[in-house]
DNA sequence: GTCGCCCTTTTGTCAGATGATTGCGCTGCG
DNA sequence: CGCAGCGCAATCATCTGACAAAAGGGCGAC
């Protein structure tokens, strides 16, 4: 048995930090099946496969395999293994799946996806928002536009960026907003390699931000509405020209 | 020690059905949490106590800790415990969290949350659907139209009535949407109690869902997204009057 | 009084054994 | 020759026990 040598493959996988075997075995059979090396209703090899090809123990392997179950992607039975669950049960707003399903295919179509996303939820949002928030969220709000304006490097202003959206999203009053934060995450830390282009469109989207401030400030929700969709049409112009 | 004798509580329990263990460990702790007995930020007792609750094995309570962690419920990390994570974090939008969520505190506002959110997302969606299906996806709106006129019990009526939706979702072409659907399956669920009165209520529901489907294939996105809005409000209506 | 070391607690990981479930092939009968 | 029933074996499900690693808290030295 190879059980004795230092590990290999996991020796190299550790890259990624210093995440427990567990998290690492999930992150590497997700992607793999949100890549699509084993398509919806194939089964996955045993638990016993898995725990040789990653030198970790079955026990690991089958937290790994619960976590990945929590997320739909996959369901097993005795006798039979995992079998990978079809793609429409696939829990594609999570946090991991996102992640996993942003680095498969091609950037590109996932971005588009996103940012029509975003057209439909964030002019709402902002509207809810501006009906609705408490004056902490107004200045959470308010902090973060403050805070992309003075911002210096790009990730400090990208940082805030997502705050300031993010505090429309727990402004809008309703729990259900809150988690499709994760897909404006996802579309920033991509986004991120677009915007290089520095120049005049860090202002106007500057300017585009504090109207929307400024709306959800003065209880304006239709005026939020649309300054929303002038940033996202803003936005859209940047995704469609494509990365530097 | 008491491990001996034929478990009482995980006995009692099993009325749930044949699910394994650590899907009812998983299930009772989420409840647990999502209802607030755990607020954000505490400990949970750990592994070794869970074990003993619940007279299982530290195997069975970690499967179902790393559940939960996939759904970021919690956070655990060695000498502290596991922690319950902030509830912005949650993903409410999962099956289980929405489940949990559902049935904690009053259904009254859950449900008018969740309407809301239908307000949001489905008009958009209809109209993509409108411009965007294929043929088959029509196909599925259209049978799924029709069974709910052909449906004769309530729960036929409601599980074509929630393929309806469903389909639209899937329909819109952004596979972002689809996910969305378990607020949907979720909705009817527990509007189920609320339609019992039967009447020309029917009559009237099934008209705008023929709406939907007449404008969906005729390619008006535009019409097809002022239907949806007009069920909805119908359904609005219903939440309103309250339950039966 | 403060800094740093040790110690205990809790999760993380591993190995091995047994039980439960069920698809599949085998065998025997019609 | 076909079919039905049965047993086998593969695989997950669960349990047990042990050790490693991390990290907060207490204790002692200075």
């Amino acid at each position: 048995m190879a059980r004795k040598q230092p590990v290999v493959s996991r020796t190299r996988d550790s890259r990624a930090g210093k995440s427990s075997v567990h998290a690492q075995l999930a992150n590497e059979i997700g992607l793999r099946i949100v890549r699509g090396d084993y398509p919806p209703g194939s089964i996955l090899p045993n638990e016993a496969q898995w725990s040789e090809t990653f030198n970790a123990s079955r026990s690991a392997v089958r937290e790994a395999i619960k976590m990945l179950m929590a997320k739909s992607l996959l369901a097993s039975r005795p006798k039979i293994g995992s079998r990978v669950e079809p793609r429409e049960r696939w829990n594609l707003l999570d946090r991991d799946v996102l992640a996993w399903y942003a680095s498969s295919p091609d950037r590109e179509a996932f971005l588009k996806a996103v940012q029509e996303f975003r057209h439909i939820i964030e002019p709402e949002a902002a509207a809810l928002a501006a009906t609705r928030r408490t004056d902490e969220q107004m200045d959470e709000i308010s902090r973060a536009c403050r805070e992309m304006g003075a911002a210096v490097t790009l990730e400090e202003r990208t940082g805030a960026d997502t705050r300031f959206h993010l505090a429309i999203l727990r402004a809008s009053g309703n729990d259900l907003l809150v988690p499709l934060g994760v897909l404006i995450e996802s579309a920033f830390s991509h986004l991120f390699l677009y915007v290089t282009r520095e120049g005049d469109d860090l202002d106007a989207a500057q300017k585009l931000h504090e109207s929307i401030e400024r709306n959800i400030r003065l209880v304006r929700p239709e005026a939020a509405r649309r300054a929303v969709r002038k940033l996202l049409a803003n936005t859209d112009k940047v995704v469609e020209r494509g990365p530097e």
